[in-house]
DNA sequence: CATGAATGAGTCTTCATTCAT
DNA sequence: CATGAATGAAGACTCATTCAT
């Protein structure tokens, strides 16, 4: 299996300039370092298609090679089996969730704004730009094997735990109530869940567009703050 | 149910004149036909357990019929196929849901406690008590045939759309308010959504118990009534 | 199995009106025969127009028994499985076009009106009126069972065998030439071959309308007639 | 045949520089296109006995993969299905066929002695020496799906279109009568359905021998010369 | 006799996975 | 490393046939 590419490949050939006898080795093994990576991410992206558009089931390897234009042995060089490659796009997504909403969280306060901000960023650049992901996060990871729905399972906690803990770390900023009805928990699990059925209701099911965002947007974050005054004041 | 064969009216008539033998063919017909509503019924409990156990694709027709213990050619007698299985226990849950719902809503208005006995009923009666089908409506339905995912589609905007005319009932009760702001669609959408993640969130991954329902049950309510009110003053 | 219901039913049905105390013993007992007499043909009528139209394999006994208005289990009762159905539709059809050539065939001299009312009985009362005969007898009697194979062989010896008794006879008075070169049995395939070919070729494939029967009836009669001339006079 | 695999040019046209490297590489790129072609007719040849044996429904791709010594999931990589075995069988069996007629065709003239090489052509080197082609050609293509009806009439008009226009040519060569009464078309169906008869009742039904076929040939031919004659007269 | 529910063997077909070249 | 032919287990589905009522 590839060993998770993500180190800083630029520094990697910065350096092997330098080094005399090493620079033929080191330019053709970079070479197949990066081409091995820009194959796996081929592949990704070709699954990603796929199961977005057919659904995991109804896509075979052969389909997803032939996209990537690769053998299908090379799919099981880039990935253990099938089921992999779905748990690595979840978690890619995950990931990807995660960095965007994190941004924002760091920047959070209980202010309109600054919950204005992360829909934002959720509606138009993660379910409006990219719905092949919210396809396979929201959708096509659901229902599948034990082993992915733990690790699904996992990435949602996570995205919570996320979410609990900014709200905490707010809520110790304002320092004035750590009052009993405080949930943090239940609050993020419900901004979870109201995002998850905004995501799946506006942009799966129906298609909405760039223009009703920014009405979703407002009235979704008037509904959470709200909530979240309610829970807080007990 | 079961396509009920069409009982010739004018046959039944003519067998009456006789008192002892219409009764007994009644009893056998009768006998018949709920022999054939408990097969099918058998079929589509087996299905539900072996579903929400193992999940849909990993579930054979054979073990289905194992566990009803049918034939499997039986099964394909009173199911098109094995999608049709997985279709009609949707539309048993959602409409059980529906109807589940539909009575709290029915009584329901802006108080605290309509809105508390909602949460428990769909929390203690149905996540709690009824965790197959909790499994199948809101994880195994998902990421299926267009066809299957066409139905899930239509069951979730039905749901929505009954909670969205409670809160345009209740909400002309009231007589205030029938102001700009109230987006009774974005509430419903909101509130399934929280529902959904919370049935999710504690009952299929943590294993919540019966103690652990008067809370959720409580905070989300303050949740949902803090977000709602919040949307409804705009 | 029906004991083959070809027997002078309205014969019977007089002679029973004598019998004083059989009369209503007669009468149910007549009509039950005359129902099942007509129960078989209807259920043969439903085969031969689903054979003909979907093909034999694609034709199944629910859907003959649906088309006769019975039970699957009746279909049983009066046919020992489904390969017997079409052999008895292929009997039928056999006797059927046997007796309409054999009529033709007793009258026929080696004048060339003769041939063309054998070949005028062969398309137009055959090919064009019963298209449904044409496609089991020529197309899905074809292609089956062994035992199937066996009658539809044993069926086209005896049409050929008709054939080639009547010019046998028709030679004989002549009284001319017994010459050599005469090859009755040859004579008589060839014949049979060409009106199969025919029949496919433009009442299955291409679809001959009437206004075409007269010119292929002159046409083939010219052919065979020839054909007949050139192989009696070696 | 196999899909021919899209040979990269440019590919090859590189690795040329280094003739034995090349070479080794063609040797390995040849050998296993031949073998593939010759599994692919291993399959093909399995199935033609089988079929022409057992019949085609009563052969399972099992079966026929059991003989080609190959794994089922093999057969399906060089077929599209069963239908699809057969079609191809059907195909290459008319192909063969036609292009045997074809070259006796070529060189026919009206005399009896073209005639005779076409007859023996038929008889000796098709239906005598390769009864299994016969079988399929003639009994197991007929009386399948619509698929194969479809494809099987389109042979049968082709190889009825290749006769007709012998006879145009021939005739034409001749320059005598293009005259009214002649029926090209007509003549070619009836030389087909005589011949067809033929290969059935001799070949398929009773069990001709080599001794036969100078007889059959001989009066066959004598009875299509004596047709045609006739019908040039008008 | 009629019914039609039930049977279950039989088949095609798919496709993830492997491995020799 | 890459290829893609080969594998074969697995599963959905059909349908002729039977038999209790």
């Amino acid at each position: 299996m590839v060993s998770h590419p993500r180190k800083g490949s630029t520094a990697e050939i910065r350096m092997a300039k330098t080094k005399s006898q090493d620079r033929s080795m080191s330019r053709s093994a970079l070479r197949r370092l990066r081409e091995k990576e820009i194959r796996y991410n081929t592949i990704l992206k070709a699954a990603e298609n796929l199961f977005a558009k057919k659904g995991y089931h109804r896509t075979s390897i052969e389909e997803i090679a032939d996209l990537a234009e690769v053998s299908t042995g090379a799919v099981y060089f880039y990935f253990k089996n099938k089921e992999d490659i779905l748990i690595k796009l979840m978690h890619e997504i995950g990931h990807q969730l995660r960095k965007l909403l994190g941004e924002e969280l760091q920047k959070a306060d209980f202010s309109f704004d600054s919950f204005q901000n992360i829909a934002f960023a959720f509606l138009r650049d993660f379910c409006l730009s990219q719905p092949e992901k919210l396809a396979i996060f929201f959708r096509e990871s659901a229902g599948r094997s034990s082993e992915v729905e733990e690790q699904r399972k996992q990435l949602f906690i996570d995205l919570t735990q996320d979410i609990k803990e900014a709200f905490i770390r707010i809520n110790e900023e304002r320092e004035k109530n750590s009052v009993s009805g405080f949930a943090p928990e239940l609050i993020a699990v419900c901004i979870v869940g109201v995002y998850e059925r905004i995501a799946c209701h506006y942009f799966l099911w129906k298609e909405s567009s760039k223009e009703d965002v920014e009405d979703i947007a407002q009235k979704s974050v008037s509904f959470m703050l709200g909530g979240i005054e309610s829970l807080i004041k007990g």
